[in-house]
DNA sequence: TTAATATATGAACATATGCTAAAATGATAA
DNA sequence: TTATCATTTTAGCATATGTTCATATATTAA
């Protein structure tokens, strides 16, 4: 992994030091991507009704259709999403499925990000 | 504001009170989509690289550029949408804008993100 | 003033995203 | 078995997003 002028040849360089600390303190690529597909996932005002909904008791696909006003295929590929992330979380009664908050975290989250909105 | 049948037209109702329930406790819509834009702005992994990176100094974009190895344009581009969400500042010495974290509660985020992801 | 530097902006294009519509799955009841 | 219900999945399309390239702006130096 070395360090030579050659890696900068397409950049005009104003502070190396500062590009040299940065780097090292870089969180790791994955990470970084990890949190980024985390956030887009977040990132829908349909999907932050169902986290938000979801934090007073267990809903079916069909009543949160019925909340958000969209089309159960909607609201399924939305649940999807937040299944992937394992921020939801779902249990089958018969042929119905009880979708639950899964990482109670996910809704500080929100929290975070409505208190920095009134700053 | 009346509730009737005729409002549940479109969709199957299995649990009425829960919808009930859910609309009565749901947030103010503008602060939903404001959420929304604000992790759709953190959302990616350059815009996240850059947080990161103010997070120990500010840099000027020249420096992030060749920190993210990306073009200035491009850098330039995503500051934007960090600038106008109030989450970086930026000061100007002569010819170059050098830019640090406005609100220390966005990398809060971030945090947040993190532990989530090791649940 | 002109030229050079640092950054910002606008337009155009490729990719990603979210919806709808239709077909597929899985569970249950007849 | 067949039929039905709740949900999921696939495909297709429209919109959103992020980059590049070219141009515009702002600051400084000559």
């Amino acid at each position: 992994m070395a360090k030579s002028q050659d890696d900068l040849c397409d950049f005009r360089i104003i502070h190396q030091s500062r590009i040299e600390e940065a780097k090292k303190k870089v969180l790791a690529a994955d990470k970084v991507d990890q949190l980024a597909q985390l956030f887009k996932v977040i990132a829908d005002p349909g999907r932050i009704k169902i986290l938000k909904a979801l934090e007073h008791e267990e809903m079916c696909v069909c009543d949160l259709a019925a909340f958000l006003e969209v089309s159960e295929s909607a609201v399924s590929h939305q649940l999807r999403m937040l299944r992937q992330l394992q921020l939801v979380a779902n249990r089958r009664e018969g042929p119905v499925l009880y979708y639950s908050l899964n990482k109670k975290i996910a809704n500080q989250l929100l929290d975070v990000g409505l208190k920095l909105l009134e700053e």
